[in-house]
DNA sequence: ACACGTTGCGAAAACGTTTTCGTGTTGAAA
DNA sequence: TTTCAACACGAAAACGTTTTCGCAACGTGT
């Protein structure tokens, strides 16, 4: 077992000085042919690589980003996480990853412990727990102390920064207005509560495409579900008080059970009901039938991201100002077997 | 934006020493009581922390610790880094990702540019390319540099070192057994080609399962799926031309493009053809029907891993010798509706 | 022989900590 | 008044780099 070698235990050993061997390995014009090449084998023959953490010292910067996500379980984030380090990794950076579980305190701490050094820079997705508070104080502040910030997906409008999106009410509005040229008129909704910033939105486009269409929107075909464990029963008696020809899902778990909820009801899909989901994930893929779905890019998502807050590190260098930018992502309608 | 304030800028503004403020800041005995409470209240006002990489630079220790997987994508690997992160937390290290994209090439340039400081200690699960290869130099390195590794699910025995597996052959048999005990006869397989160690070892299970039964294995009820594309055809024909009862498949795609195809074929699931999977992920859970699966507890793993690497780290300081252990996880049979 | 430019290298500072050791000041004991 | 311990603090080294600056030694042109 043996340790790393140090610039110092070079010079030591060819008894020349440590600014000498640095200077060797960088192909410096001061020094000599003659005692470079002698450095440079012996570093190769060594195996030198330089300390990453004493460059980062001296730099003042490590090459780390973060992104801070609520659960990586999710499809989606993992392929967001998947497009941050194909960026990154071409750039040099490496990433760290952060689970804020929904919880705003877990967000605090992460945010707080790697804001001293160990990283250039933040990519997050706001936990639930956070935008039901509206507490955002750890953001601004790290923001304030000249770290970087882009915000994807799950967003606030108070923090200025750099933020990715997709068009959530747009994407839902065309998503509805997919079921009404079908022909359908009686269109439920399964989204969340509304202080999710994305379920939100997407209610919203769900409710101005039915305006657009001259249809009454109808509160008891819009179910908002809050707990994410128990909500079958809901479901269940959605529909069987109403009559219900569409349903607009704002994610795969709520469309997949609606249509595991809807079989068992005896109601066929898409044949008495359609059913469209959000997310282009594995349920959708998979499930049978399939789920027609608004694709949310998680990859490009995550390049944009990345890309960003690269470019940001690069013209802070430079000190030029900031000018933030809200990128948005287009959707796409990817239709499969639970709509006809 | 206010950079974030140093020690160095404390003791000036206090006129005092380095020294002084650090000690002050950590309770030193050393210190009156004054200067404590003074140097401590201004370091509040001002929200002094600690700079993590001077911390690194002088513990030689960066707290950091760097999992190694081939796709994020992939849910099982999304669990295993969610216990991982979890544990990981807890004893104050981050959580660094990489992945390998089933490339060795990339699986061999992550380690060897962050074993130069920048971590601890590896979690890896090899990648495909690297198993096939069977070159684990980079691996070795790093080991031999003092740095502790753990190997989790797709691992090599040409390694020593720490390693978390599930006992895919056991499980694999079980599962097969599962299906003979119904009374099937006419088992197919559906596995991945043998340089994938998990996948061979679950090939063997099933050939034991059989043999044990004594029932002869039939080469054609076997399909070694080598492009994971592009293997609907090859699927279509293993069940068209042979009398398949029941199929076991080693991966969760498997499984479902089998009953996929299974259903286009005519042939009913579970009625006509039962099915078993293996990994319990969300494909198997909300498939329809849901696949009846051989759970492979990814968070138990990566705590388990993660454990086992702090533990190993905990232990270098103490300069105790190398003990190395091999986990095993325990599986389960999850009963859903593609058997009966 | 003298001035001067070039070459090749080392010393030291800097990044931000922690910790060991040394030292001046105080008060009490003799 | 002298002696010595306790107290409170500062200087400096260390972690591993990079880079600026200074300085010898040497060769060249007068």
């Amino acid at each position: 077992m043996k340790r790393k070698v140090t610039l110092k235990q070079i010079a030591k050993e060819l008894d020349v000085s440590i600014s000498t061997v640095s200077k060797s390995l960088r192909d410096s014009t001061e020094i000599s042919e003659d005692t470079r090449q002698k450095v440079q084998a012996f570093a190769k023959l060594y195996n030198y690589k330089p300390n990453n953490i004493a460059l980062s010292l001296k730099n003042r910067k490590s090459k780390n980003i973060c992104i801070i996500i609520p659960e990586i379980i999710h499809h989606f984030f993992a392929t967001v996480i998947s497009g941050v380090e194909h960026i990154a990794n071409q750039h040099g950076y490496n990433v760290l990853i952060c689970l804020s579980e929904e919880s705003f305190d877990k967000e605090v701490i992460n945010m707080e412990t790697l804001a001293n050094g160990s990283i250039d820079g933040f990519i997050i997705s706001l936990s639930k727990e956070t935008q039901q508070k509206r507490d955002f104080h750890h953001i601004s502040e790290v923001i304030n102390q000249g770290m970087p910030v882009v915000m994807f997906d799950r967003i606030t409008n108070d923090i200025l920064c750099d933020k990715v999106i997709i068009d959530d009410n747009l994407a839902a509005y065309n998503a509805t207005q997919f079921l009404i040229d079908k022909g359908f008129k009686n269109i439920a909704l399964l989204t969340t509560v509304d202080y999710v910033s994305v379920g939100k939105l997407r209610t919203n486009g769900y409710i101005k495409a039915l305006n657009d269409n001259k249809i009454t929107v109808d509160e008891n075909m819009i179910l908002k579900i809050e707990d994410i464990e128990n909500f079958e029963n809901d479901i269940t008696k959605l529909l069987t008080e109403n009559t219900i020809d569409a349903i607009f899902a704002v994610n795969e778990l709520f469309a997949v059970t609606a249509i595991k909820i809807a079989s068992k009801l005896g109601k066929k899909v898409p044949d008495d009901i359609s059913i469209i989901g959000f997310t282009d994930g594995i349920i959708s893929k998979f499930s049978s039938p399939s789920i027609t779905t608004v694709s949310q890019n998680g990859i490009k998502m995550g390049e944009k991201a990345a890309k960003m807050l690269i470019e940001r590190l690069k013209i802070e260098d430079e000190n030029e100002d900031e000018n933030y930018k809200t990128e948005v992502i287009e959707t796409e309608l990817v239709e499969r077997e639970s709509t006809n």
